[in-house]
DNA sequence: CACTAAATTAGATTATTATCTAATTAGATT
DNA sequence: AATCTAATTAGATAATAATCTAATTTAGTG
């Protein structure tokens, strides 16, 4: 990672108020308007740290009607800070999806999985073919996704496409293993069956 | 972790002139002055980045006649970063120990060894009687340390007292393990060894 | 088209901070 | 005590950045 990265990331969390904000997002989603009333601010002085937030990529945006929804986005939250802890500790900078695994549970298999089948900018190579694998994936997919949120079709491809040109095949394969589940036409993470449907597998 | 901690955090390390300190004392400790040279800075404006790294706690000093040298708190540095994005996204706040393993190497072993045997705050509750055990937390010892730097056996002893009293056979034991070798009262880790010694005895 | 609700942009103010030079302090060595 | 070296403190300046109010824009709805 570049330094003028490195310090936009951290520039970006060194403030009160956007930690404020990131673990209110972490919750849920929110409006501007909610941003400001929850923390006391005008809506310009949100819309001033917003802009910070997207510049280091901590947050993305849906616009609906003319109310801009904020979320956070995880995996750039966790993966600046190992970033630069591996950049000044310069240990070696393994591929993104490796040193995204700060995961509890530690699972050579799924580690060996994702950095296989990502490559090095992030996207999927191929769409495994193995039952087991295709589950990994599809799990990381649906742990980028926000629990609780109500997605589009729209948004669920938009989604998807970030990562493969597929998205017809992943967002079915992602109902279909039960990570999310579709109520006409309107898309959410089943968070139960996040976990246990990958645990039976092992 | 407390908000305040976190902003001192990343404001300390949003900075491009902190975060390069922080890249240079990665591979060596460093005065004042070299410091200031190297950086092309007045050493009044080192002070003022020392105070901040310091006021965050990602660096140590020690002082040897009228020259202070600087090297860093790689436990910290790694700390904080985890704390803070295990803040956010609001996970469970692990044990310190369970924190800071962003190994790439995942051991389940090890993990469960180095929570079972530290304590929240940070401290060793009782020194293994198993080698492998023991092993893995001499391990976790020498991380802690800086290669290259030489070491009084005041500082060893400092530093081990921080996480057990029982600093003799704690220093003892490094030694024994060759996770460090003496010469003449001083100090220092002994980089090979580090990873090979533990490596055969899974 | 007029009106409304939310967001953004512009511009001003105030607070923080990065950096420098000059003065002072700390810790030896002669 | 006088001197030397490295570090810190004090004080000044210039750049950033947090926040506000007022004006403008965006995306609707009656």
């Amino acid at each position: 990672m570049q330094l003028d990265k490195m310090v936009a990331y951290h520039k970006a969390m060194g403030d009160p108020t956007r930690l404020r904000m990131l673990m209110l997002l972490s919750k849920q989603e929110r409006s501007g308007q909610e941003l400001a009333e929850l923390l006391h601010l005008s809506q310009p002085t949100i819309t001033h740290h917003a802009a910070k937030l997207r510049e280091a990529a901590l947050i993305k945006e849906r616009r609906e009607k003319n109310t801009v929804y904020f979320s956070l986005d995880r995996y750039f939250i966790e993966n600046g800070a190992l970033a630069s802890v591996n950049a000044i500790l310069n240990r070696k900078e393994g591929d993104p999806m490796e040193d995204s695994a700060v995961l509890t549970k530690n699972e050579t298999m799924r580690k060996s999985v994702l950095s296989n089948f990502f490559a090095k900018d992030g996207r999927l190579k191929q769409i495994p073919s193995q039952l087991k694998k295709k589950v990994i994936v599809l799990e990381y997919f649906a742990q980028q996704l926000e629990p609780g949120r109500k997605y589009e079709e729209k948004e669920i491809n938009e989604f998807i496409k970030r990562y493969h040109e597929d998205y017809a095949t992943l967002r079915r394969e992602l109902i279909m293993h039960q990570f999310m589940y579709r109520e006409n036409g309107i898309y959410e993470l089943n968070p139960q069956t996040m976990w246990t449907s990958w645990q039976n597998l092992r």
